[in-house]
This record gives structure tokens, sequence and C-alpha cells, in this order.
DNA sequence: GAATTATTGTACGTCAACGTTTAATAAATC
DNA sequence: GATTTATTAAACGTTGACGTACAATAATTC
């Protein structure tokens, strides 16, 4: 049971306000980096003072934690939908591929990472959260997929965890970085589709076992 | 014919120093950042005084370009001696793989890219340079590798980029992600040897001609 | 209504870093 | 040797940003 944050006395601090601190610093973070983004800019983008900022969290880095906690939670339940559907393994494969790289290659999360990785020298715990809560988590969910075909036959599999990371890898392909250096824009999701089919298709020529030849 | 620098007139600036400049600030910008690394710090690791630095380079974004420029020319050096030994097919292969992954996994590189990554908003010719220098050309020379594999019928290949962007992505894997996050150290030759072993494995699999087969 | 805490705007103290100046010395050309 | 430029050390001006202080007002509990 979670009290109701009882807070027994005087005025409450604002949760809307401390979201809006929230969004504005995600979005400076983001675009700027950690050090060329300033307070006082995230409390004029988020319309509060800067002694509220201060007020919710204690200093900056306290308020790039609280983001980065956030996102990281998003992501985490971002992931926890991607129910794989009953379905042909191939299909299987493709639709979660297709959400997956869709999402994985979205602005948001390649400004997310971009900035993860600039502070993970600094701040090697948030960089471990954040590939926990995202590349890990879809990693478990590619090897179930897999299994499932490994059980019914169609793949042959000597190596299930290396199988998923092969087709993460087949699906990525130059993307990321490209993506990451700011060579590509968003894809449309004719081109997420292509690129995901193109990698299932490789893969399962691939791991095909030779009874289903 | 390129003039040997005449300078006519006066003490010539130090080109030592200069060399002891760079390499002070490459350091420093890799492990901190751009806007984490201070122009004091890097003279004293260079041993110089900060008016030097200004006089060699005129101001910290000056230097950086430097710094950048100069990397992406020991990257473009670094590939040109890829040079494919005349060998079978899958060895090409593998050999191009070992260099080439054991070269972009090394801390050097990651760190470079790390610190690419975070200017690539602010700076994106930068980035564009080392694409072009770096992961540009690995693939043209994957891409000739592969189309020897295609003429010897070996292979049977619809799209040849698309292929090499495979086997570059099945190389790949997650490694790359996992190391800029900071999860994986410099890995062992012989860890590199089985990641690319590997990829060869499972791309000549999904690639094989079925003349071949 | 009294007490308490939150919020705001403004102002301030402090510090770190960029980039410059100055005076002295060193290294090059003529 | 005269001139010109490079280098150094130290000091300086300036700017930008973190974080705090203060006084006034708003919201909440008792």
């Amino acid at each position: 049971m979670i009290q109701d944050s009882p807070h027994s006395l005087g005025r409450p601090k604002d949760a809307v306000k401390r979201e809006l601190i929230l969004s504005a610093a995600e979005n400076a973070f983001f675009t700027r980096g950690f050090s060329d983004t300033t307070i006082e800019r995230i409390a004029a983008d988020a319309g509060v003072s800067k002694v509220t900022v201060y007020g919710h969290f204690g200093d900056k880095e306290t308020l790039f934690e609280a983001v980065v906690t956030r996102e990281a939670a998003q992501i985490e339940a971002a992931v926890d939908q991607l129910v794989t559907a009953q379905s042909s393994l191939e299909q299987s494969l493709i639709n979660l591929g297709e959400i997956f790289i869709g999402f994985v290659l979205s602005p948001r999360v390649i400004n997310f990472d971009r900035l993860l990785v600039a502070e993970a020298v600094k701040n090697p715990a948030l960089a471990k959260r954040f590939m926990a809560a995202g590349p890990h988590q879809i990693a478990r969910l590619l090897e179930t997929i897999i299994a499932k075909g490994v059980e019914s036959g169609e793949l042959t599999v000597p190596d299930l965890p290396k199988a998923a990371e092969d087709i993460a890898g087949l699906w990525f392909g130059m993307a990321k970085l490209e993506a990451q250096m700011g060579l590509i824009e968003q894809l449309t999701p004719a081109a997420i589709s292509t690129r995901v089919r193109h990698g299932v298709a490789v893969f399962l020529r691939a791991y095909k076992s030779d009874a289903s030849r």
C-alpha cells in the first residue's frame, strides 16, 4: 500500500508543474546535452520560476537522473506492450521488428541514447538502466519467439541469444549509426517495413531447419 | 607541389607543440566531450601555455575541428590498408571482418564516435566527414568482396549494398551499442574472431547460391 | 483566521572557463 | 645586430550559469 502522500502541512508542491519541468528538461537535455542545458532555460520553457525547479529537484544532476529514470520507465512500459500475437513465426518476427525498429529509430529514442551515450562515461548506472529497460528486454522477447520456432521444428538454432542478436543486427544494419550521426531522418513506416522484412528473410534463410526446406 | 611553408619572417610555430596540443586535445575531448573540456587543461596536458594553443588554433571550435579532421584522416588511412589478400571468399570476409570489428570496437574509435554522436546535432558536417572516412569506405570494400563471390557463382545476391549492410549488421549485433554504453570493454582478439566467424557463417548460409550447396 | 509551505521575480554571490593583454625571453630572417 | 614572430607566465575582463536569499503572494491545514 502506498500512502497517498500526506504532506501534512502548508501548500503542496504542484504535480502539474513537476511534469512541466520534467518535459521541458527532457526536451532540453535531448537536444542540447547535459552541459549545454541551463536550468534557467528549462524553467522558462516550463513556464515556471527557477526556484521552483530547485524546489522540486535539488540540483541539475538530480533533475537529469529524474528525466532518464522517467524515460526508461516509459520505454519499459512500451516494450511490455509488445505482446506477441498468435501468428506464424515469420509474421511474429515481422510484427516485433516493425515495432522495435520504428521505436529504436524514432527521433525521440535516438536523441535519448545520443544523450545517454554522451553521459555514459560519467554515469554508467544510468546507461545500464537504459539498456535493461530497452534493448535487453527486446532481446528476451526475440529469444522467446525464436524458441517457439525451434520447438515447432521450423528453425535450427544452436545458440539462442546469438540468433536473437543476429536478427537485431540484421534489422539495424547501419541505420542506427546513420541516424545517430544525423544522416537519416525518421524512416517512413514503409521503409521500416521493408527493412524489417528483409532482415527476417535473411534470418530465415540462414536458420531454417533442413526439415522445413 | 606543396610549397614548404615559407613563413618568411620571425620565429616559426613549433610543429612539435602543435602535435602535442592535438594529442592532448584529442584525449581530453574523447574522454570528457566538447563542453566539459577546458583549454587550460589541454594546454597543461600538452606542456604548453594557453596562449600557444590560441596561437595555433584560433579558438576551441577550430581546435575541435582540427582534432576530428586529423582522426578522420587516420581512420581513412587505416581503412585504405585493409587490402584484400587473395584468398577464398570466406577467408576474405573473415580477414576484413576481424580488422573491421577490432577497429570499430576499439576504445579509441568508440570514444571518437561517442564524441561525434554528441556533437552531430551541432556540427553535421563533421559527422558526415567521419562516416565517409570510416563506415562508408568499409561498406565499399565489403561490396567488392561480395561481388567477387557473385562472379564466381558462390553467392546469389539480389541487392549488393543491402548484403554488405547485412554482414556488417551481423558483425555488430548489439556489441556496438553495448560498447558505447560502457557495458563491454575492449574485446579480446579471440572474442572478435569468434564474433566475425559467426557473422560470416550466418551470412553465407543465407546468401550461398543453390549451385554451391 | 493563524500557521505553514509553495511559488514568483529579482537580485545576488560565486565560480569556471573563454579569450586577451602585457612584459619578458627565445628563435628565426635579413 | 635589427626586426619580426613565437612562447611563456601571470594577470585581467567578461560572460554564463549554478545555486541562494529575500520579500511578496498563493494555497493548504488546523
